[in-house]
DNA sequence: TTGTACGCGTTATCAC
DNA sequence: GTGATAACGCGTACAA
C-alpha cells in the first residue's frame, strides 16, 4: 500500500475513489468513470458494466463532487443570496427554488446579508470564488454592484422578487405596484382619507412599487400624503415598525385614520405601538401590510394585506435559472406574478 | 495567448489564476501563492510581496476555492439539514449558525428533508459528496442512518435541537423534558384535570421528551392521559394541527378543558379547529403551545408557550462545530440549553 | 469497446 | 526567499 503514513487520529475514513473500483474491477478507472456516469448508455459492453456498478455499490464508492467540479468547471451548486432568512418571505422562495433545482443535482448555498450593502458584494464574491453555477439574488437595489460584479464573472443571476433600475437582470417579480395600488384604492373606497404611510428604502424596487401604487391611488382620488403621514423603516422587522409607528403618532396630535405599512412584520410593528399608545385597531386605527405572510390571518386583529406567492416565484425563478444555465445566450427577461388582494378584520370600513 | 478558441457567446470570462498573476509579476506563481496566503508572512521578501499583491488586486484575483480545496481536502463549507426552512424554529438555527461560522470563512449548503427518511440519507451522501467539512443535522432521529453515515464517513457531525438514542452524538438540545414538565405542571395547578394532548412521532427525542414531560408532571399529580385524550401528528405544521384537534373533538362526547400541543404551529391549529368547533378559547378550552416562534404573541389569544433560545442554539452547535474541526478526537458532548415558561393568555386559570 | 495521457488551479515538498 | 514539480480525483480527446 501507498497510503500516507496514518496517524492515530485518522477519524476521516480513506474515500474510494475511481481507481479503487478499477482495480478491484480489473479495468482501467476511465472506464468506470464511463460506466458510472450518464450519458454513456451504450457505449460499454453490458457484462463490464454490470461489474463495475456492482464493485462500486460493494465498495461504497460516492463521485468527488469537488474533483469533478475542477475538471468540469462546473459545481452544481448555486447560491441564494437574502437580507435575513428570519424574514418569512424567503423561506417559501428558498423552498420553491430547492424543489426546481435538486432533482436535477444542485445544492443550494445560503447567504445572509444582514441587510448590509457590502456583505451583499463580498458574499457574491466568496459564492464566486467556490464556482457556483449561479446566484439568485433576493437583496437587489435598483443599482446595486452585486448584479454588475455578476454580469462582470459571467455568473448567471436571476433577481427574486426585485429588479434593477434599468430592468435589464433576469428577474422574477411580484407585480408589488398593482398590489399597493389595490390595496390602497380599496382603503380609499372604504371612506379613508386620512391616510398615513410607512416605506422603506426607495433603492429596493419592492419598497419603491409599492410607495408608487400608493401614490397612485391617491393622486386617481385627489389625494396625497403629507409629510407628517410619512414615516421610514431601514429593515422589515417588527421593531422597526413599531418604531416608525411612534415617529408617526407623535408626528401630529390627531392619529390618521388609516397606517398603510410597507409589509407584514412593519404592519405587526405598527398594531403593537398603536396599543402601546391605547388605540384599538381597527377601532380607532385601520393598519394594512403587504405579503400575506404566515398567521396573519391569526393575529389580532386578522391582517388586511396582499398576499404574494412566493414559492411559486421561487419556483419560477428556479426555472428560469436552468434555462440560463442551460442557454447563457438567453436575452434578459422580467417574470412577473400577480398577488391578490386579502381582506380582513384590521381595516376598518368607514362607509358602514 | 494560448486561449482555447472563444465561441462567439463566451460569456463566462475566464478567471485570473495564479499563474496569470505569477507571470504579469515576475515570479513563479508558488510564490505567487505564498504571498497570498496567511500563514507566510515573514518568509517573503517585502518587495516581492508588495508588488505581487499589487498585480492580484489589480487584476481581479480571486482563489479557485475549487482547486484549493481538491488539493488541502477542506472545502470550507459546511451542511445543515433540516425538516423544512418554512418551519419557523429553523431560520433562527440557521443564523446562528452562519454567525459563527461565517467569519471562518465557512459557507452553509441548506438541505430539506420534506420529513422524507430517505431524503436525509440522500442528503448525508451528497453533501459527502461535496466534501462538506462537517453536518448539522436537525432531523436527527433516536436511530438514525444518516447519523450512521457520517460516523462511517468521518464527517464530523453535531446534531441540532434531538440527540440519538444512544446519546453518543455531539449535540446541543433544548432541555423539552424540563419545559414541557414545567409547563404541564403549571397547567395541572391551574385546576386543570381533563387534560389532552397532541404528540409527535415518537422516533425523536425532542418528541419523545416533551411527551415524558407531560407524563412525569401528571403522575406527580396523580394523573393520566387516557386514550382518547391522547392525538398524534406526522409533521409540524397548522393544518396538522386542525386535523389533529378535530380527531381528538371527534373522539369524545364532552371536550377537553387544555389541550397540550407539541409545538405552536399544531397549537395555532388546534386553536382555529376549535373555532370551527364554536369552541372559544381559552373560555371554553385551553391550548398551550411550545418553542415560542414569532407572532406567537400577537395571534389570538396569545398563546402560552415554551420558549427556546433558537439562535444560542445555532451558536452553541456553530462552536460545537468549530471545535470538532479543529481536533476530531473530541468525545462527543451534549449542550443543553434550558428553555422558560411563558404563559399568556391561552391558557385559562380555573381557580378564579 | 477500452486504455493512455493530459489538464483543471491549487497546495505542499522538494531543491537551490 | 524562491523556483520547480508532484500530487489532489476526475473527465475526455485521442489512440488503439
Amino acid at each position: 500500500m501507498s497510503n500516507p503514513p496514518k496517524s492515530v487520529s485518522e477519524k476521516r475514513a480513506r474515500r474510494v475513489k475511481l481507481s479503487d473500483v478499477a482495480s478491484a474491477s480489473g479495468v482501467h478507472y476511465s472506464t468506470v468513470s464511463r460506466v458510472l456516469r450518464p450519458g454513456f448508455k451504450g457505449r460499454i459492453s453490458d457484462d463490464v458494466a454490470e461489474r463495475v456498478r456492482a464493485v462500486a455499490s460493494e465498495l461504497g464508492y460516492q463521485p468527488n463532487a469537488v474533483a469533478s467540479s475542477l475538471r468540469t468547471q462546473s459545481t452544481r451548486s448555486i447560491g441564494l443570496i437574502v437580507h435575513d432568512m428570519n424574514d418569512p418571505v424567503y423561506p417559501p422562495i428558498l423552498s420553491g427554488i430547492e424543489s426546481v433545482m435538486s432533482p436535477d443535482g444542485y445544492a443550494v448555498l445560503v447567504g445572509n446579508t444582514g441587510y448590509g450593502v457590502d456583505a451583499e458584494l463580498d458574499l457574491v464574491n466568496r459564492m464566486a470564488s467556490r464556482l457556483v453555477d449561479g446566484i439568485f439574488l433576493a437583496t437587489t437595489r435598483l443599482k446595486d454592484p452585486a448584479v454588475e460584479r455578476c454580469e462582470q464573472l459571467g455568473i448567471p443571476l436571476v433577481s427574486v422578487l426585485r429588479q434593477t433600475a434599468s430592468g435589464h437582470t433576469p428577474a422574477v417579480m411580484n407585480d408589488c405596484f398593482w398590489g399597493m395600488e389595490a390595496l390602497t384604492t380599496h382603503i380609499i373606497e372604504s371612506g379613508h382619507r386620512d391616510i398615513a404611510v410607512i416605506i422603506a428604502p426607495q433603492d429596493l424596487s419592492t419598497a419603491q412599487e409599492r410607495w408608487q401604487g400608493v401614490q397612485a391611488a391617491m393622486n386617481k382620488h385627489g389625494l396625497s400624503v403629507p409629510k407628517h403621514r410619512l414615516a421610514h423603516v431601514d429593515r422589515m422587522s417588527m421593531d422597526e415598525g413599531e418604531r416608525a409607528t411612534k415617529a408617526l403618532l407623535a408626528a401630529a396630535p390627531v392619529s390618521p385614520e388609516v397606517i398603510i405599512c410597507v409589509n407584514d412584520l412593519i404592519a405587526v410593528g405598527a398594531i403593537r405601538a398603536c396599543r402601546d399608545r391605547g388605540l384599538r385597531v381597527p377601532t380607532d386605527i385601520s393598519i394594512s401590510g403587504y405579503n400575506d405572510i404566515p398567521l396573519m390571518d391569526m393575529i389580532d386583529p386578522p391582517l388586511s394585506t396582499v398576499h404574494i406567492h412566493l414559492r411559486q416565484i421561487g419556483k419560477a425563478a428556479g426555472e428560469m435559472m436552468l434555462e440560463y444555465l442551460s442557454n447563457p445566450d438567453l436575452p434578459a427577461q422580467t417574470k412577473r406574478v400577480k398577488p391578490e388582494l386579502v381582506l380582513r378584520g384590521s381595516l376598518r370600513d368607514l362607509k358602514r
